[in-house]
DNA sequence: ATTTGCTTTGCAACCGGTTGCAAAAGCGGA
DNA sequence: TCCGCTTTTGCAACCGGTTGCAAAGCAAAT
C-alpha cells in the first residue's frame, strides 16, 4: 500500500495539517518542521494525492484535448506540442477522441466528473456549438483551429482561414494561371467554408480567370486522389488549390497516373506545410500555418483562464505564409 | 456551482447514501427510490464526481499512456486505437509525453499522484528498466511495442523483431540479391539490435552473400535521406533493409537524387506499413506490422489486469508480413 | 397477530487530503 | 521576568463521495 499523508504525520510525530503544509507551497512551515515532515516523506516514499487534494482545492491540474482529428500527420505534431507545452506548465492532458462520440452534452458531462480544469478542443471539423457547449457549463475553454466569427463567444485560436484564401489566390494570380480551380477538404468544414470565400473574393476582381470548385469528401490520400482523377478526366484546371496537403499529395499521384505534369500541365498548392511536403521526393508547394505558435497560444490561454475564468473571449489568429516548392510554376 | 450528492439528497428527502446507491451499480436501491432520485439528480444536472469517488472505490479508470514517439507517422494511428479501445471500455486515457522527462521513477511518482488504474508504456525506444519501474510500485503496466526476452517481468506486446530481420533475409535471398545492406534505425534502439540479429542469423548460412551494417540516428526522413546519400557515395549495395517506413522514404529521395533507380538498381525494403508506403506515389515494399491487433491487445490487457493485478506476465507477439509494392525487385 | 427472513434504508466512519481558527510557541523589548 | 506581537502548530470541519452495520420495512408463513 502507499504512504498516505497520515503515515508521514505518525512517522514524524506531528499532525496531519503539519504535513499537508510542507508540500502546499506558500503554507507556513518552520524550516525544523519542514526538514522533519521531508525526512519522514522520503523514508516513506510518499508524494501527495493530487485526487484528493482537488476535492479541497478545486483544481486537478488536469486539461480535456479533444479532437476528432486523427488522422491527419499533422496532428501528431500538434499533440506532441500541446503535450509539451501543457506539461511544462504542470499540466496534465486527458486524452478524448471524438470521433464515434459527437454529443457535445457527453462530453461535458464526461468533463466534469473528472473535474478538469479547462478543456482544448482541437478540430476544424466540429460543429460551432460544441465548444460553446462547455463554456455554457462554465468550464474553461479554448477552441484550437476554430472559426473566428466576429462575435466569438469562445477563445479561438488558429488562422484567419478566409485570408488564406485570398493569398493563395493572389499567389495564383501572379504566377499567371488563368483556369484555377478549388479542390476543398469536406464541404460542411467552416474552414474550408472560409478559404473558398477569400479564394472567391480575389478572383472576382479578375474577368479574365475562371474557377472552378469541387469538393473532397474527406482530408485524406485517397478522397484527393479520387476526385483529381475525376477532375483530371475532362479538362483539368490550370491550377488547383486543395484543401491541405495529404489532399494534394493525393492529387499529385493522380495526376502522375493521368500522364500529366506538375507543374507544366497541372499547379498545385496545398495548406498546412507538414513535415512530408518538405521531402524532396514531394516537394509541395504550401501554404505555412503555423502550427507551433498556434498550439503554444492556445496552451498559454487555457493557463491563464485557469487564473481568471471569466477572462473576455479573445480570438488569436496567426498569419500563414506561402511556401515556395515544386508544384507552382515560378512567378512570372 | 455544480451539483452535489448532497443537494440531490435533500432535494430528494433522501440519505445521501440513497443517492450514491442508485449511481453504483449493484448496490440495493428499490425501484421507487431510484426513480425518485434520478428525477431529482436529472433536474440539478447532477452527476457523480469520479474523482471522489475514486478515493473510496480505489478506482479512477484513467489509464496513463505514455509514449516518446510523437515524430512517427504511424503513431497517430496508434494513438486513435488506443483512444478508441479505451473509451469503449469507459477508460480515460491521461496522455505523458516522455520526449524530455526521462527519468522513470519521475513518470511513476507522476502517475501514482494522479492514481491511475494502469499504464500504457507505447514505445521501442525507451530503456528496458522503464516499464518495469511502474511494475516495481504495483502499478499495472503493459509494454506495447516493447522487447520479448526470455524472462519477462513486465507484459509484453508487440511483433518478434528477430523473426521479422529474417523474414526480411528471406525476401531478399528470394529475389537473389547478393550484397545487401542494413540501414538501421537507431543503434540503441532493441528493436534494431533484435531485426538484425535475425537479419544476420539467415543470411549467415549463406556463403554467397554479402552483409553491410550501418545506422541512421533517428527514425526520420532527414535521418534516412542523409544516410543513403552517404551509402550512395560509396559502391552502394543491392538491396537495403531500412529501419522503418520513414528512413526508407527518406533513403528513397536520396537515391533519385543520387541517379539510381528503385528498384532496378537498388532495392528498399522497410517495416511498418503505414497508410504512406501504400500512396501510389511512394509505393514501398515493407513489413507489416498489424498496428491495430497489437494495440487492442494491449488494451484488452490492461483492462484484464485492472480485474486481475497480479496475472502472471505474458509476451503477446503478432506476425508481420511482407507486403509487396514497388521498391524490390520481383521474385526470381 | 406474531414470527421469520429478506430487502431496503440511514447512520456514521472513512477515503486522502486542505484550511479557518484558536491555542501555543517564539521572540524582542521593557 | 513579564508583556505584547508575530509565527507556527494542532484541532476539527470539510471537500464529494462509498460502505459496513444495524435498524426499519415488508411480505409470507405460522
Amino acid at each position: 500500500m502507499v504512504a498516505t499523508l497520515r503515515d508521514v504525520a505518525v512517522r514524524a510525530g506531528v499532525s496531519r495539517s503539519a504535513v499537508s503544509r510542507t508540500f502546499t507551497d506558500g503554507a507556513s512551515v518552520s524550516a525544523k518542521m519542514r526538514s522533519r515532515v521531508e525526512k519522514a516523506a522520503i523514508e516513506l516514499g510518499y508524494s501527495p494525492n493530487v485526487l484528493a487534494r482537488s476535492l479541497t482545492t478545486r483544481r486537478t491540474k488536469m486539461i480535456g484535448l479533444i479532437s476528432n482529428n486523427f488522422h491527419n500527420p499533422i496532428f501528431l505534431a500538434v499533440f506532441d506540442q500541446f503535450t509539451r507545452g501543457l506539461q511544462e506548465r504542470g499540466l496534465r492532458p486527458l486524452l478524448v477522441n471524438l470521433s464515434d462520440e459527437t454529443d457535445p452534452q457527453n462530453s461535458v458531462r464526461m468533463m466534469r466528473q473528472y473535474s478538469v480544469d479547462g478543456v482544448i478542443v482541437a478540430s476544424s471539423t466540429l460543429p460551432p456549438g460544441f465548444s460553446k457547449a462547455f463554456r455554457d457549463q462554465n468550464v474553461p475553454v479554448v477552441h484550437t483551429f476554430g472559426r473566428y466569427s466576429s462575435a466569438p463567444s469562445v477563445h479561438v485560436v488558429g488562422i484567419d482561414n478566409v485570408e488564406c484564401g485570398r493569398m493563395v489566390a493572389r499567389t495564383l494570380i501572379e504566377r499567371g494561371y488563368k483556369r484555377v480551380g478549388f479542390m476543398g477538404g469536406p464541404q460542411s468544414a467552416t474552414s474550408t467554408q472560409d478559404r473558398l470565400k477569400g479564394f472567391e473574393e480575389v478572383l472576382k476582381e479578375r474577368a479574365d480567370i475562371t474557377l472552378s470548385v469541387s469538393y473532397a469528401d474527406a482530408y485524406s490520400f485517397d478522397a484527393g486522389r479520387r476526385e483529381m482523377l475525376r477532375l483530371a478526366q475532362d479538362a483539368p484546371q490550370e491550377a488547383y488549390f486543395c484543401g491541405d496537403d495529404v489532399l494534394s499529395i493525393g492529387a499529385l499521384s493522380a495526376l502522375k497516373d493521368s500522364g500529366l505534369k506538375v507543374p507544366d500541365d497541372v499547379g498545385i498548392i496545398g495548406l498546412n506545410d507538414m513535415e512530408m511536403a518538405g521531402w524532396e521526393n514531394i516537394d509541395l508547394t504550401t501554404i505555412h500555418q503555423p502550427i507551433r505558435q498556434i498550439v503554444n497560444s492556445s496552451v498559454e490561454l487555457i493557463a491563464a483562464m485557469l487564473e481568471e475564468p471569466d477572462r473576455y473571449p479573445e480570438a488569436r489568429l496567426f498569419p500563414c505564409s506561402v511556401v515556395e516548392r515544386g508544384t507552382l510554376r515560378p512567378v512570372l
